[in-house]
DNA sequence: TCTTTATTTAACCATCTGGTTAGTTAATAA
DNA sequence: TTATTAACTAACCAGATGGTTAAATAAAGA
């Protein structure tokens, strides 16, 4: 193996996101990521000079798992409508794929340190100049009703996103156990999609 | 005063919360909730035996902040897209004066001790009954496609607190900086009011 | 083989953290 | 006034925590 070193490094990083998302940064414990993978927790310092730079590039990456190359589809060229229901599609499957990473994301990003927002900036290349220019076209065909990108962005975020990130308080709220969220999850796709065309078209 | 011991303890509960909102449960510190009242640490251990107890109680003042009386309005016997606005008007007004206490709350319902989602489930009497026959009423009227009350809640909740939720998310991913996201989110309340009646009366 | 470099550990340190204790001060009751 | 209780503090403790260091082991190069 010719980098054990890339090997030993990224096992740290991966024990350290398992650790994060369970407990979040000032939660996480240097000794329980090294216990994990059976090593001493100087090792960890071997390769990350403090907590702080490993969990800052933990973020990076989970950052990167979560959200690389979805809003992508948004900038390209196919008409409104169906471009919709692709992101919609992406986003929920997301998502529903990395739960765990939204809470850790959200979190970071309110109450962590600067560092994690300028990730995320550095990180961020969406281009909503496609889309707006969509929009008011189609606004101004009567297609749909004139409205600004950002809200048809969050309107479908919030409806894709926060279903996953609050399971416990909807379980809690709704009264559904384990099974009962999940056939309530399983149907949230086509209903925002649903929801989001109704929405334009109207 | 006849109960300077309601007032030492109350005093302690806001500051627990303050810290608790800026810094999670695990980054919490009896010390820093201590100096900021100017009181000991033990000061604490006298009216609170651990700090769990402390959080956990601060845990349930949150969330009945949060929540409280939010979730009657859906249970009241006015007609249902009066009752929708009605709610939409209450909960965006509720998340937006109480955005920090969400992610706390949040968070702690994702991450935080078994006991939190005890009392969650102990202060949460939310009766979905009345709804639910109303959907089911304007469904066979068709005045609505039929839909479960559990999914038009997530819908109203999900557009109504993810934008508050996730500022630095979206201020992030939209490119906006405080003033742009102020301005998004004055808008927010009529659109998510918009979004949810076209899609019910699609 | 011998030397040098990279990887890894055991032991250690200073500081922090939740929690305890013994005692002090202030209020109340007798 | 004196005894009793409630409110409060200073000092302390044990264990945890992030971080350091010196040495050991493994790998690679000469």
């Amino acid at each position: 193996m010719v980098d054990k070193n890339t090997d030993r490094k990224q096992e740290i990083r991966d024990a350290a996101l398992s650790e994060l998302k369970a407990k979040g940064r000032s939660g996480a414990r240097l000794q329980s990521i090294a216990d994990n993978i059976g090593v001493t927790k100087a090792m960890i310092h071997y390769y990350f000079n403090t907590k702080e730079e490993l969990c800052d590039e933990v973020f990076r990456e989970a950052y990167r798992q979560l959200m690389s190359s979805l809003m992508d589809v948004l900038e390209s060229d196919a008409p409104v409508f169906p471009k919709i229901e692709q992101f919609i599609d992406a986003a929920v499957d997301r998502f529903a794929n990395h739960a765990d990473l939204l809470l850790f994301v959200i979190q970071e990003l309110d109450t962590g340190p600067q560092s994690v927002n300028e990730i995320m900036v550095e990180l961020t290349d969406y281009d909503s100049t496609v889309l707006e220019r969509q929009l008011e076209e189609a606004a101004s065909n009567y297609e749909i009703a004139p409205i600004e990108s950002s809200q048809l962005v969050a309107n479908m975020i919030s409806l894709c996103m926060f279903p996953y990130l609050g399971k416990a308080f909807f379980e809690g709220l709704l009264a559904m156990d384990d099974e009962a969220y999940r056939s309530f999850l399983e149907k949230r796709k086509d209903i925002a999609a649903d929801t989001i065309i109704n929405w334009l078209a109207s």
